[in-house]
DNA sequence: TTAATCCATGTAATCGCTTGTGTAGAGCCC
DNA sequence: GGGCTCTACACAAGCGATTACATGGATTAA
């Protein structure tokens, strides 16, 4: 019931082949054939099976993009910028939420499903630990990661430990000392950002030659009510921290919200660092190490496009940076003099 | 290289036409054998080549998903919902950006591309005045929208008129009478949503015989940005309103910032209310009138399937119900008694 | 001039599945 | 027991492209 590659011949009067060859480009093809070859297409409204075409061609001219969640705010972003490279290069963007490792949402596993369907995988932010990575890994395609390593596959990411130590030291910076952390889960599988923003923070306090005291870490889970509940308990202790470091924005966001609710200003009574450059920071005036994340997305569909283009070529792994910027959130220790703070005040 | 359907029949000592069967579930085979094929299959790991498959079947098991926006709310949260469906009925989800018909992204039309390559088409809140619209409900193929509605189409949408209403109402029974709305944009494309938003608002304060004053109706574009600046504006008017309604919370989230600035206290000094249940809202302490986005996502994509399976059926639109839920940032007009507003307080 | 290239094009096999049609045997009825 | 209907299966013709290989004419090199 459509117009075939077959019609668009015989109406121009050349063979498949030559059709076939015109209409993608491919060179050995006279110029004035092509064209009209093309203005033919054209004129008969002709468009290419693509189930035809890749069974032919073996190339499916899709991708997969795996993800944990799709309408949290760092995941739907990075993934606008993923659809934005690939549509630009004429590819399908085949969509696919993972189950939550943590959640258990009892998903069917994706691996499976992927294979012969797709060309090359994007997955984004999956936990290392996570079992599905491996399956994923495993099918052998052209493969690239966002925020989120593994040995042999090339990834995208910030330097997360570097940004722990930016968002932390902004905090001694201004005289801080008692610094308390937000961090993810005590134990569960964490996200390498996690693991390094921790880790970040941790080295930061150390050449600052402050103890990092174990009652000042808390736990929020990534979420705005996980980091509520953290700052809330971090209020609530003897000896309160005057400045505390979320691991993410969202989490930090919690902990603006828990501060108000305990009658304390932030950036006054206590600083707030996140990290993330969460679209709302801006209006919660919270000072954060802001990551380009639909950048992120963009670089790694491009990496992904290239290796599946060459081939051989040794695809390789990018690290974007990041920058502090300062707010409200944030402001000297009570009875100090701040030495002078690194990062643009916006 | 890989293992077709041939392979798995010859072990099977079958014809490819009785593993085919056998693996789809369809009848006329003998239990025995089914059983016997799908172990060897499994044994073989075989899997089925899509592109094979569609080819000769003529469906191509995928939908698209078109949208303006990815990394907006609404719309990863719509799109979160509708991933969910598909996943579990086994149909890929292409997903595609639209161009943002007032920012001129100058992406190609949309339409032709999915010719031949999806089985349906899942519109999200496109404005109903984008060109690309026509052209996509022109492809004559199962469709469904999203927070938008055009004849002949079914969609799922809440009523968001009674919607608005609801909001404007609880205002005024707060006892407000100078009462602003941050509204979308002035002339350009509105959504539905917009232009029904606006509708329920003017009946409400007809019903109460409070007149709609122009001087308290300003714009904020959707944006969090927009509603700040449009609450501003409001804010620096000779006789400011008492109570503003946005038509989205986003805008909301702007208001409630600006009236911060303004040293205003929400709720007390100025009530605000917004529509959509953002998932920050709660964290703002923001009265809003909550719609089921993920389930919105969800009934289109099941609606969808059923078009796509019945064919014959008449396929009818949902109207899905709202509810207000009372927070912080509304509270009685100062000097007055306010009458009992419905919603739940949470 | 002749052989070697090269370019534009055609021929036809192939990709891996679906499905209409054909058929043999089993069970049924009268 | 002959004619029916049914079931379970095989056969083989597509589906609509891609692409290796073949071909013949034009161009170039020797």
């Amino acid at each position: 019931m459509g117009i075939t590659i077959r019609d668009v011949a015989e109406a121009a009067g050349v063979s498949t082949a030559t059709v076939s060859r015109a209409l993608r480009g491919l060179p050995n093809v006279d110029e004035g054939t092509r064209s009209r070859v093309q203005k033919i297409a054209a004129d008969l409204d002709y468009v290419i099976s693509p189930s035809a075409s890749r069974l032919a061609s073996g190339r499916t001219g899709s991708i997969a993009v795996v993800t944990p969640y799709i309408a949290r705010w760092f995941f739907s972003t990075v993934l606008s910028g993923v659809e934005d490279v690939l549509q630009e290069a004429d590819i399908d963007l085949l969509l696919t939420c993972i189950g939550d490792h943590n959640n258990q949402l009892n998903r069917s596993p994706v691996a499976p499903r992927l294979r012969r369907r797709v060309d090359g995988i994007l997955i984004i932010a999956v936990p290392p630990a996570d079992p599905q990575l491996r399956e994923l890994i495993d099918l052998g395609m052209p493969t690239s990661m966002i925020g989120l390593t593994a040995a042999g596959v090339p990834s995208v990411t910030i330097d997360d430990v570097a940004a722990a130590r930016l968002a932390t030291q902004h905090l001694i910076n201004l005289g801080h000392t008692r610094i308390g952390v937000i961090s993810g889960s005590p134990s569960d599988a964490p996200f390498t950002a996690e693991f390094d923003r921790e880790a970040g923070f941790a080295q930061a306090m150390n050449s600052a030659g402050i103890e990092v005291d174990p009652m000042l870490e808390s736990y929020g889970y990534f979420s705005i009510e996980g980091g509520e509940a953290a700052m809330t308990a971090l209020l609530t202790q003897p000896k309160p921290p005057t400045a505390v470091f979320a691991l993410s924005d969202e989490m930090a966001f919690g902990a603006l919200r828990a501060l108000r609710a305990h009658g304390l200003r932030p950036g006054v009574d206590v600083s707030v660092v996140g990290v993330d450059g969460h679209d709302m920071a801006e209006h919660l005036d919270l000072t954060t190490v802001v990551q380009p994340v639909a950048e992120l997305g963009r670089i790694a569909a491009d990496s992904l496009l290239a290796q599946m283009r060459e081939g051989g070529e040794q695809p390789h792994s990018a690290r974007v940076d990041t920058k502090l910027v300062v707010r409200g959130s944030t402001g000297p220790a009570l009875g100090t003099t701040p030495s002078p703070s690194s990062g643009s005040r916006a």
